[in-house]
DNA sequence: AGTACCATGTAAGCCGTTACATGATTCT
DNA sequence: AGAATCATGTAACGGCTTACATGGTACT
């Protein structure tokens, strides 16, 4: 994962500029899923890409805050990134762990932590719906929405497959 | 995350007495999915637990490799993280955020990632494939055959998403 | 005037990776 | 005898989290 930040910023003002607090709430909303940055990690990176002139400040607002956007070479960067750099597949998900260990646990349980799982993917799942619904108005261009459309299809799988485990373990 | 390795390492040995060894290639096969851990990060957690009195050590063997098991204090330590620990759901995909960012490409780097992604993902599908077919007569107990289910069908759903838009990218 | 939220920054410490280091056993 | 693999450990470095710190703006 060395150096996922930097893309990952580089990524998120290439779809709009940004300061670092809306970078912040934006790992938080629709990156959670698969990256996560504090505000004590992104400012220090957005310095060091405007070291770099990856990115640039392009408008100073409100509350001494700073907007800022890819330059060319930023582009130029992210795409190569993108596209040439191979990519690193581990995940590190303590979900993953959990799920992989249940079966471990006695019966009630395995079972309890099977609903307690159940109930927060469909929480997600009502999320993304909604973010479905709100696509069409939103900011967001629509490229994105097939992304979207994994996420409710990954959810649904896992939904579907802790019914079916909470539905066994009930025999 | 915080703290997941130790539990990650009781959860393993819960499955099967192991050596540090054992622990460090269990974690690139059977965990890879969701968890990674060198050598260099087990041995000095495994040393931690025995002082701890969460595991022991049950033999010596050759060249001077030492296995362990969990005490009955680490089952219940475990059993305590895993349905009383409210679960970390953060998680960390390099994978997922090379997914996100994809529709800033222009379509044809869109589709040669896709097409990247695509080959990987159906190794990943053939090698889960194995695991479920020599699953009859292997160590693992069965009660782990649904683990592996989940995984195919989470590679399924990102298989043929990524097919619908290779297909939608060639038009 | 006080509270809540917007907005940015730095420092200490933990966790994980890479690299360094050593020795035992098996196979050819 | 040499190479490959088994097996365990430590050290340096970098990334990420938590906590500390400060100030601006809007609302009541």
């Amino acid at each position: 994962m060395r150096m996922s930040l930097r893309y990952a910023v580089l990524g998120l003002l290439a779809r709009r500029p940004s300061t670092g607090y809306e970078l912040t709430q934006t790992f938080d909303r629709s990156l959670r899923s698969s990256w996560h940055a504090r505000h004590s990690q992104i400012y220090p990176e957005l310095a060091k890409l405007e070291a770099a002139a990856l990115v640039e400040v392009v408008g100073l607002g409100a509350r001494r805050s700073k907007t800022y956007a890819v330059t060319a070479a930023g582009r130029a960067e992210l795409r190569r990134w993108l596209v040439e750099v191979e990519p690193d597949r581990s995940q590190r998900s303590e979900s993953g762990l959990r799920l992989f260990l249940t079966p471990l646990l006695d019966p009630d349980d395995r079972q309890a932590t099977y609903e307690r799982d159940l109930a927060h993917v469909e929480l997600e799942l009502a999320a993304l719906g909604e973010v479905q619904a709100g696509m069409q108005n939103a900011p967001e261009p629509e490229a994105f929405a097939p992304q979207v459309e994994l996420g409710i299809r990954m959810n649904t799988v896992l939904r579907d497959w802790l019914r079916e485990q909470i539905k066994a373990s009930a025999t």
